[in-house]
DNA sequence: CTTTAATTATACCGTTGAGTACATAAATGG
DNA sequence: CCATTTATGTACTCAACGGTATAATTAAAG
């Protein structure tokens, strides 16, 4: 054997399950309950595998628990910023932002999880999985920069003036997201919807 | 006996510790690992307490949790308001109200708890203990218009104008601290401070 | 068809979790 | 001094926890 740690292409027994679809339904888990109050166990039956399962394809509840973050951030986390990046109005796309957000946050199905994964639940797990501080830092700075860039592209474009400060109006915006998502969280949420167009004006000025 | 279930005044031998004293222990653990990640053996040992004084002083883990969070309410969770209501001066107040939340969310200690215990671990922990979600919404109401009263009063003062949103901007400013608790909790303080008061005059317009 | 690599299923391990029984200690009231 | 009441300290219960050993499957590769 060449490389006895690198894992043969085609090889072996085919898993039975899409990773994907099990790590949709640990996302949700570790979204309702948190890290620590999410057992091995409750995951492994909402994923619909056995444990041994679970550790060959993820190591560890701390790889699975990096996993969904990543997968969260990926899918459901990113659906707001995606809507901002694709609406060519700014200010529709600041409102898109917000209302988006708000949605994937605030869930009429009333045994959903409400607001964040990433704004509300695991900067409780801080200390029980420190990696994953490296993880939120990480996705503050790309939601922030990816919202100056295109203050930065409409300042280029005529549509904001050009001491538009990008930088601390896309903290401003990302803030207001985290702070409706601790709204969502405990279920304040009767205000948000119409407060969104005032916040967008703040942000653009 | 006329009441089995009333203790009587001064009887029995005196507990051996000071109540808010062990609280503040408690709230240091919990504020730093969360309700699931604090089990009852580091709560008792960081209490100096054997776990039956724990049980007989609060019941249980979920009662201790409950009263934690009035103890952080009622202290640290309120230094910022009390420092916005002492002070004068309404644009001072703001700023205070900014500045002091931000020196308890963001401690210079490295092993001190970060960010804020209600708006960054409770949240968490809703399933756990679902009583601690109208503990929440209530120290969230109770904030909301302790600041919109000042508004008001300052409204008939003259030093703001008579059509100034006072709810609104509670609303703005509360969550503006609630931000803040989330950047000191993944450790992302380095703009904070700078911009208060850019977010002051948000506030006050 | 055999070898090899990977996944699955069952059953288990040692540890830690929350909560408690019971005996002892320390105070007050009579 | 004694009864009553409440708190303390040791030791314990039992369920749930994260993780794993082992053997049976299932596929590709030679």
């Amino acid at each position: 054997m060449q490389n006895s740690t690198k894992k043969a292409a085609n090889l072996g027994r085919p898993r039975a399950y899409d990773r994907d679809t099990v790590l949709d339904a640990a996302v949700q888990l570790f979204w309702k309950r948190g890290y620590d109050g999410t057992s091995i166990g409750d995951l492994a039956d909402a994923m619909g595998l056995a444990r041994p399962s679970l550790y060959g394809a993820f190591g560890s509840k701390e790889g699975l628990y990096l996993e969904a973050l990543s997968h969260y951030a990926a899918t459901t986390g990113s659906a707001a910023m995606r809507a901002f990046e694709t609406e060519p109005d700014l200010r529709k796309a600041v409102e898109a932002l917000l209302r988006v957000s708000l949605e994937g946050q605030a869930c009429p199905d009333t045994d959903a999880a409400q607001g964040c994964l990433l704004g509300n639940c695991a900067p409780a797990a801080l200390d029980a999985v420190p990696a994953s501080a490296e993880t939120l830092r990480n996705m503050l700075e790309a939601t922030r920069s990816r919202i100056a860039e295109r203050f930065d592209k409409e300042k280029a474009n005529g549509s904001l003036p050009a001491d538009f400060p990008s930088e601390d109006r896309a903290d401003l915006l990302f803030d207001f997201i985290q702070a409706q998502a601790y709204r969502a969280r405990i279920g304040d949420t009767a205000g948000i919807t119409g407060a969104i167009p005032a916040r967008a004006k703040m942000v653009l000025g």
